[in-house]
Formats: structure tokens, C-alpha cells, sequence
RNA sequence: GCCCCCAUCGUCUAGAGGCCUAGGACGCCACCCUUUCAAGGUGGAGAUCAGGGGUUCGAAUCCCCUUGGGGGCACCA
């Protein structure tokens, strides 16, 4: 079953992203479909760190990039398993930066073999021939001024100080290819112009190392995002000078703002460490992830990691770019943490609550709030009454808050009174959510009152606010002794509003 | 400006000539359940398949044009 590659070897592909910031949704994105297409055809996936812009990479974006593909459950065969450890895999290093040492040979081969050529344009020559360009309404591009210099000239250049950098002698041709997504992409290489593959201080350009690199790494499939499908010609005619057999490549669809442009920090979340902050469980960012311009094609919705790995085929990616829908991710996200058992979902809960929440807490709270969160990180906030003093959940609330509708404060001291009074015959042993609630019920009915409108008060008391976790489980867990203060606290607020409007208890 | 790519409900998508008076999901609305909020259940609104021409007995599906949108045009990656 096994599909094999343009060259009929078995899949290799890689992801190589550029240390140049934090791991954002894109290129997990393109990292998931790389990983998928190589575990579904049984091929190996490559990480290839691209930190060849000295200026702009760190080890600390190196980290982040690599842990947070880890914490996605995406793993690869051959690369940098750690940020800052050793090379995994036959074609080491899998770092640019230790890769300097093999671009010159290939930059002097094309400089030999008369595909390239040295260019002492200055920044502000070139400047200047673009801005002149742009007012004539001409197609930005090199114009080609170092293309045919003379050894003379070239010795002037350099006798006067100029370092040069080495441009591409692009040929004017049609390049064609079949886009594993796409189908087939024309271009005519005539509107390129000459591009830069080594800067003038040695420095070996993107398009270049990229090619020279997944040569070297045996790469047979390219999938990356859209955007670089202009890059594409430029490559294909690198390959081709360099005498390197040309791998196949497939262009996913771009992340959309909600604007439908390319994503972007400016208008969306993009870090990916923020939606881990934040609670967002790695299954359901993968799944949603791998639904951002790909469907198995059935009306199934929910998928693992491994499921989706047994199903993605690259034939079945869309070419339109697919907006982050936030809401689709909430849902998600619920759907994964319902899915938890109580143990796993109090493992995932920890780092989210406060150090006074022992483990046995937060093992008998899981059930209690596992149908109402959105993000981990709202249980903060659903379960604050638990962690603070009586005093500071009784300075949540006015005392109207206590009040149901149609209901005056006297009225309801009343029923909280007789509550608290049949609560308080209650022992700590007997302190059990269906005890509470088989007597909170029970008094209701006494009192021939709506059971909602005897729960809304206490409920108030207890926690503070007008929705919570269910109201008896929450007793259960604040215990006897805290619930118990903290009615006669609300009493004691009833008592200065009835006091105060002369309504006497 | 030039080049390239794309186009089904607000969003993610199903759809590879007849199964489509276009299906599912999210979101939205209503009702049910219910101690609040959720979750769950049921139902509903929501797409003249961007528009126009073809091809065909028959087109969301094939072709062409138009329009709209996006991406790219660095000594960044």
C-alpha cells in the first residue's frame, strides 16, 4: 500500500522551520501534514532547523519550535530531538548553521559551471534601479548590470573594496510542475531575475540552502505552505543546474484571519504556547488542525492522532486557504476534555489551580466541572469559592443576588434559616452531596417552595456567584464547617437589606 | 503594477455528471431535560453551489470568460 516517491524510493519529507520566533499555528500545520503524509505512507519525516538568519534565531524560538511539536504528539525520524541536542539520522548535521561548510562548493559549482556569478551591486544601487522600476511600472527584478562583467571590471570592483554576493543566472525558460495538490503550475522563469544565493558576507540564502539541503537529505516530496509556490520555480532551476533530481511538491492551503488574509500575529493568536496556557488540550488542537483544509471525505469529525495518520492523504487536501474559527476550536476542545477520565482530566487540571488544591480535591472536583469547561483555564474561575476565606466569597455578592425573583429579602432569611438549621443537624460524616440534596429537597417541599428558588440562595453563599458547579457537590467539597459560615454570613446580609427597608425577619 | 493560486451556508466541510428540491459539524434561534451554568436531546433559520456563457438528455461537479479574494515579487525564511 505504501505509496512510493517521485523517484521510487519510499517517502522522505521534512519540515524546516526558521528559529526566528515562538512555534506558530502555521507551521504546526504544515508540520502535521508533513508528519501525517509520512506515517500514512509508512516514509520518514525529517526536522530541519533553518537558522542560517544568524541575526534573527535564537535557541530559546529553537526550544519552543520543538517542544511544542512534541507537545502535539508530532515526533520525527531524523533531526534535533532536543533544542540545542545532537542530530538523530544518516544525513547529520540537520542544522544549517553546521551545514555552512557544504554550500560554498555547491555555490563555487555554479559559479564554475557559469550558473552564477559574482554581483558588486551595492544595496543602494539596487535601490535605486527598483524605484526606478516601480515609477516606469516595470516588474521589480535585477537588471542583470554584473550579469556579463568583464575580468577587468570584476578586478576593479573588487581593488576597490566591493565584496561580492552570487546571483543565479536565471535561464528564461517555462518551468512546469505537478503540484501534488495543485496539479500542474506554469511559470515562465523569464520574469524572475536574477536571484541572490549568497549574500556578500558569505551568508548562503534561503532558496539555495533549501535545495542543497534537500538534495543532500534525500527529500522526495516538498509540502509547505502556499506561499511558497513563487518559490518553487526559483528551486526547480537550482536543482536543475546543480544536476540534483527535482522531488515532487505539494502546496497546502494557507491559514486564514477572520478577514481571510494570510494569518497573521496582527489580527490572530498565533503562538502556540499561548493556546497551551490557555488550556487547549493537543488532541483537540491536532484535530482541528488537521480539518484546517483537509476532510477524510465521511461525515466523521473526531480524530486521534493515529487515526488521523491511518486516513490523511495528501490527494485529499482543498487548494483554499480555511479561516481559525475559534468557536470550532472551543468545541473541540470540550468535546477532548469530556472524552477524559476524572484521573486524567484532575492530571491535566493541576497546573491550572491554585497550590492548596491537594490532589484528592482536585480528583473529586473533575466530574463536577468536566461538562463545563471550554479551556483548563476556566476552572480558576469555576472553582475560586473553594480557595478562598468565607469573607472574601461573601464580598463577591450583594445581598439582592440572594434574592429569586419574586421573593423579598424577609421571605428568603426565612428559608435559608430553616436550611441552614436542617443542614447544621447534619454530622461531617454524613456532609455528602445526595444527603445534602435529599434534605435541601425534602425542606423545599416543606416550605411549599420552587426547589430553585430555596438552591438559589445557598448557592450564592457557598460560591459566591449566581452559577456554579452543582450546588451540592460543591458543599460536599467546601465541607461542613466553611458552607455552614458561609449561609450564616448571607443571613447576615439579608439582615442589614430587610433591616434597612424595615421588613423585620 | 507584474506573476501565480483559489472560489459550496457566517465558519470548517461532504459533493469527482443523474443518489442534490445541496448533506454534516461549529456558531445562532426555539423547545425539552434541569438546582444555576453547562452538557445532552429535538426542531429551525441559514448556500438561486460568485456571475455569465458553453458541452451534455442532464452540471455544484467538465470547458471558457468575467468578477471577487488570496499569495508572491529581498543580499528574510
Amino acid at each position: 500500500m505504501s505509496l512510493t516517491s517521485a523517484h521510487g524510493r519510499p517517502m522522505r519529507v521534512r519540515m524546516a522551520p526558521s528559529p526566528t520566533g515562538p512555534l506558530h499555528i502555521g507551521t504546526a500545520r504544515t508540520s502535521l501534514y508533513n508528519f501525517l503524509a509520512a506515517r500514512h505512507e509508512g516514509g520518514t519525516f525529517v526536522l530541519r532547523v533553518e537558522d542560517t538568519d544568524l541575526a534573527r534565531n535564537t535557541l530559546e524560538f529553537e526550544r519552543d519550535i520543538i517542544e511544542g511539536l512534541h507537545w502535539l504528539g508530532i515526533t520525527w525520524d531524523e533531526g534535533p530531538q532536543v533544542a540545542g541536542g545532537e542530530d538523530i539520522g544518516p544525513y547529520r548535521p540537520y542544522r544549517q548553521s553546521a551545514r555552512l561548510d557544504l554550500y560554498a562548493p555547491e555555490a563555487q559549482r555554479l559559479l564554475d559551471d557559469g550558473n552564477a556569478y559574482p554581483c558588486f551591486c551595492t544595496p543602494e544601487e539596487l535601490e535605486a534601479v527598483r524605484h526606478a522600476q516601480e515609477r516606469d511600472h516595470q516588474p521589480p527584478r535585477y537588471n542583470g548590470r554584473c550579469r556579463n562583467l568583464t575580468l577587468e571590471q570584476r578586478a576593479a570592483f573588487e581593488a576597490d573594496g566591493r565584496r561580492a554576493a552570487i546571483r543565479f543566472a536565471t535561464t528564461p525558460e517555462s518551468v512546469t510542475w505537478d503540484d501534488l495538490i495543485r496539479g500542474e503550475v506554469e511559470f515562465d522563469n523569464a520574469l524572475l531575475g536574477d536571484f541572490v544565493i549568497v549574500r556578500a558576507d558569505g551568508g548562503p540564502l534561503y532558496n539555495f540552502t533549501a535545495v542543497v539541503d534537500d538534495a543532500a537529505m534525500q527529500i522526495s516530496e516538498v509540502i509547505r505552505g502556499e506561499d511558497h509556490i513563487s518559490n518553487t520555480p526559483k528551486q526547480i532551476a537550482l536543482y536543475k543546474a546543480l544536476g540534483y533530481d527535482v522531488p515532487r511538491f505539494a502546496h497546502i492551503p494557507l491559514i486564514l484571519n477572520q478577514d481571510r488574509t494570510k494569518m497573521s500575529k496582527r489580527k490572530s493568536q498565533m503562538d502556540m504556547d499561548a493556546y497551551r496556557q490557555q488550556g487547549y488540550l493537543p488532541e483537540a488542537m491536532v484535530n482541528f488542525l488537521a480539518f484546517l483544509g483537509w476532510s477524510p471525505g465521511t461525515q466523521e469529525e473526531i480524530f486521534s492522532l493515529d487515526e488521523l495518520s491511518r486516513r490523511f492523504e495528501l490527494a485529499r487536501v482543498h487548494k483554499a486557504g480555511a479561516v481559525f474559527d475559534h468557536d470550532r476550536l472551543d468545541y473541540l476542545n470540550g468535546v477532548y476534555i469530556r472524552a477524559l477520565t476524572d484521573e486524567q482530566l484532575a492530571l491535566r487540571l493541576r497546573p491550572f489551580l491554585p497550590d492548596a488544591a491537594d490532589d484528592a480535591t482536585i480528583l473529586r472536583l473533575a466530574p463536577l466541572v468536566k461538562e463545563r469547561l471550554v479551556r483548563l483555564v476556566d476552572i480558576g474561575e469555576l472553582v475560586a469559592f473553594l480557595f478562598q476565606t468565607d469573607e472574601v466569597v461573601a464580598s463577591w455578592y450583594a445581598a439582592e443576588l440572594l434574592l429569586p425573583k419574586k421573593r423579598d429579602a424577609s421571605e428568603v432569611a426565612r428559608g435559608l434559616t430553616a436550611a441552614r438549621d436542617e443542614l447544621a443537624g447534619l454530622t461531617d460524616a454524613d456532609w455528602a452531596a445526595e444527603t445534602l440534596e435529599s434534605r435541601g429537597r425534602a425542606l423545599a417541599e416543606q416550605l411549599a417552595w420552587k426547589p430553585g428558588d430555596l438552591f438559589k440562595p445557598i448557592r450564592v453563599a457557598i460560591t459566591g456567584r449566581t452559577i456554579s458547579p452543582p450546588l451540592f457537590g460543591s458543599m460536599e467539597l467546601l465541607g461542613r464547617g466553611h458552607s455552614l459560615a458561609r449561609i450564616d454570613a448571607a443571613l447576615g446580609k439579608l439582615q442589614a437589606v430587610a433591616g434597612a427597608t424595615g421588613v423585620v425577619r
